[in-house]
DNA sequence: AAAATGTTTAACAATTTTGTTAACGCAAAG
DNA sequence: CTTTGCGTTAACAAAATTGTTAAACATTTT
């Protein structure tokens, strides 16, 4: 029992994902999601009293997700170009799972500004990290591995240069003639772009963990 | 009359903007829409048959118009590096008026992939444009200003570093507390981010246009 | 196996939203 | 002055969508 329910309860919760992360279906109904899960439409209020609470909690889990894994590489003892590395390739592989998940967050919050909060760190954890990164990129400034500039900058550019890409999927597909394959290819190549872009010169003595 | 009929026309295909691109309200129902540009509903039917095709004149004539600027831009006889610095002012400008038209264009791509196309200039121009610009950047990897990157991840490179900060703005406020001063502050230092990011060194001979 | 508990379904109700239409008002043309 | 045509409005109709409920079904517990 507690088994079905925990099936069909995360089957309503695995569609929801993919229509709305992969597909970039932002306003899929109800019906769509039951019809896509196979399920009864009502069994989504069952389990999620209402749409918004399906929306919330899917995007919840995924965030949380995400920022742990995150969190985890910034608070490690590696090295900022190997931090950025692994970072790279975690939102690069999220992102090919879920292609308009930034997309779909953007939409959301302007929504929902207030739920904004709820989504990111809480304040402490968030300095604390600040502060390391701060201090490590002050030191590849000083040794002229990337040019002067400051962290919200920095960590900007990273993302930018990570999720763009994918949000503009189809901008991209258009522009350059790329087929799924193509645009596969493109994202995987993008990984050493945007460590090239980042850093000056890639650093082979840190590049060996 | 036909001054009156220009009139509300436009005054409804402001508002739509508005609330499209500005506010982020890609949703927003013909109701607001005409509650907003104080009208009755009803005209918005009369002057552009459906909520649908509004959408699409009001996209068309705004890509339309970025896209003129842009194609001026690059068909013109400037150093590749002005080149790029009057594109990222024209996106970063572009952006401050419509924060959310990127966003809002990647939802509507993915509702109607078949509109993708039309929204991208004539295959002849489009080779042409290349061809300039893939010369220009092969002549500055030439000569080192920029390292090797195909033209492909250069552009993409370029529309992420001035887009996404866009697209992210209410991630990027929160994240690092910015409020709405703040953040444009923050805004406008990306034109020299940016730039510093796709020139490894900025070269003041060809800055002096 | 009867009761209890939890899951699923179909039908219904309420709301929201879009699209249509007939009538009204007004300005220009005849 | 009245007729014509366009812009505007309110009221209506239709469709889409969400949320609720009572009953059916399945399962576990006693």
């Amino acid at each position: 029992m507690a088994e079905k329910t925990q099936q069909t309860e995360d089957l309503i919760k695995e569609t929801a994902m993919r229509l709305f992360f992969q597909k970039g279906h932002i306003n899929a109904t109800t019906q769509e999601i039951a019809d896509e899960a196979g399920v009864n439409r009502a069994l989504i209020h069952y389990y999620f009293r209402s749409r918004d609470l399906l929306f919330e909690k899917v995007l919840h889990e995924t965030l949380g997700a995400t920022r742990e894994k995150i969190d985890y590489i910034f608070s490690s003892q590696d090295t900022l170009y190997n931090k950025i590395s692994r970072f790279i390739d975690i939102f690069i592989d999220q992102n090919i799972d879920y292609p308009y998940l930034e997309n779909f967050l953007v939409t959301e919050m302007v929504k929902n500004p207030d739920k904004v909060k709820e989504l990111h760190p809480v304040e402490e954890k968030r300095e604390k990290l600040r502060r390391i990164l701060e201090e490590q990129i002050q030191e590849e400034i000083a040794s002229g591995r990337i040019e002067p500039i400051s962290i919200e900058h920095f960590m900007v550019n990273l993302m930018s240069l990570c999720n763009y890409p994918l949000i503009a999927k189809p901008m991209v597909q258009n522009f350059f003639g790329y087929d799924e394959v193509g645009y596969k290819k493109f994202l995987l190549e993008r990984r050493n772009v945007v460590l090239q872009t980042m850093f000056k010169q890639p650093n082979f003595s840190e590049n060996i963990k």
